[in-house]
DNA sequence: GCGACAG
DNA sequence: ATCTTGTCGC
C-alpha cells in the first residue's frame, strides 16, 4: 500500500508527527483472545550494522502446565538496515525487519512481548506500541532501560514495582524482575492495560532478568544461536 | 542554551 | 545495538 511505502522512509520531523497521530489509534484496554501462544521479538545487527536481523520466538502457553513454556517456533529474518538509531524513533529502524519475520511465521500468537518501550515514550508510541498497531495484536513493551517518564526507587524484592509517570499519568511500571539486577521498564503497547501487561510479564518470568519470550528472542537475535 | 536519550 | 575473556557469586 502507498502509506506503508512512505511510513518507513520519513525524515525525523515527519516521523515524529506520525507517531503523535498513530498514538491516538492505540487501544489501551484489554482486547485479547484466549492466549495459547506468546511471541517474543527482538532485533540484532550484523556486518557492522549494515544488516538488521529480526528474531521472533513463539512459546506455547498452557494454563494447565503454567508457568511452563515450550518453544513451538522461531524465525529469523534479515534485511538491509534502513536508518540509524535515533532516540525516540527506534520503531522506524526496527519494525520493517520485525514485520518480515512475522510474515514468515506459521503460528499466530495472541500476545506479543517486544524488547523496547510501549507507550512509555515522548509521543506515546514506542516500538511495542507501533508494532502492535501494524500487527493488530496485544503487545507489551519490555525495555531494559528508561527512555521516558519518572519514577521512585523500586523495591529490592523480585516482583516489586513502582509506577512510571508522565506528570500524573501512569504510563508504565518499573519492575524488579530479579533481586540485585537493574529493573525492567514495562509498558502496554496496544490492546492491553498496564495491569494485564504486568501479570503476563510476571507469569513468563523464569530464573533470569528477562521474561522468557524476550529472553529467547534476544538470544536468537544476538547471533549466537541464529547460526 | 544545556542535558537526556529504548536499541 | 556492537566490539569481547575471564571471573566473581548465588
Amino acid at each position: 500500500m502507498l502509506e506503508s511505502l512512505h511510513e518507513w522512509n520519513l525524515a525525523p520531523g515527519p516521523a515524529r508527527a506520525l507517531q503523535s497521530q498513530l498514538a491516538q489509534r492505540l487501544e489501551l484496554e484489554d482486547r485479547i483472545d484466549p492466549v495459547k501462544h506468546i511471541a517474543g521479538v527482538d532485533i540484532g545487527f550484523e556486518d557492522c550494522g549494515e544488516t538488521t536481523r529480526a528474531a521472533v520466538v513463539v512459546l506455547r502457553w498452557d494454563s494447565a502446565t503454567a508457568p511452563d513454556l515450550t518453544v513451538v517456533e522461531q524465525v529469523v529474518h534479515r534485511e538491509p538496515t534502513r536508518m540509524p538509531y535515533i532516540p525516540g524513533l527506534l520503531s522506524f529502524r526496527e519494525i520493517p525487519a520485525a514485520l518480515g519475520a512475522f510474515a514468515k511465521l506459521e503460528t499466530s500468537p495472541e500476545l506479543v512481548m517486544v524488547d523496547g518501550q510501549g507507550i512509555a515514550h515522548p509521543r506515546g508510541l514506542g516500538v511495542a506500541a507501533h508494532l502492535g498497531l501494524w500487527l493488530d495484536l496485544p503487545t507489551i513493551g519490555v525495555a531494559k532501560s528508561r527512555l521516558y517518564g519518572k519514577h521512585a526507587e523500586v523495591g529490592e524484592q523480585r516482583g516489586d514495582w513502582t509506577p512510571l509517570l508522565a506528570g500524573t499519568e501512569t504510563i508504565g511500571a518499573v519492575l524488579r524482575s530479579r533481586a540485585k539486577v537493574k529493573p525492567l521498564f514495562i509498558s502496554p503497547g496496544n490492546r492491553i492495560t498496564l495491569e494485564t501487561s504486568l501479570a503476563w510479564v510476571t507469569a513468563c518470568l523464569g530464573k533470569t532478568k528477562l521474561p522468557e519470550p524476550t529472553r529467547l528472542a534476544d538470544r536468537l537475535a544476538s547471533r549466537r544461536d541464529s547460526r
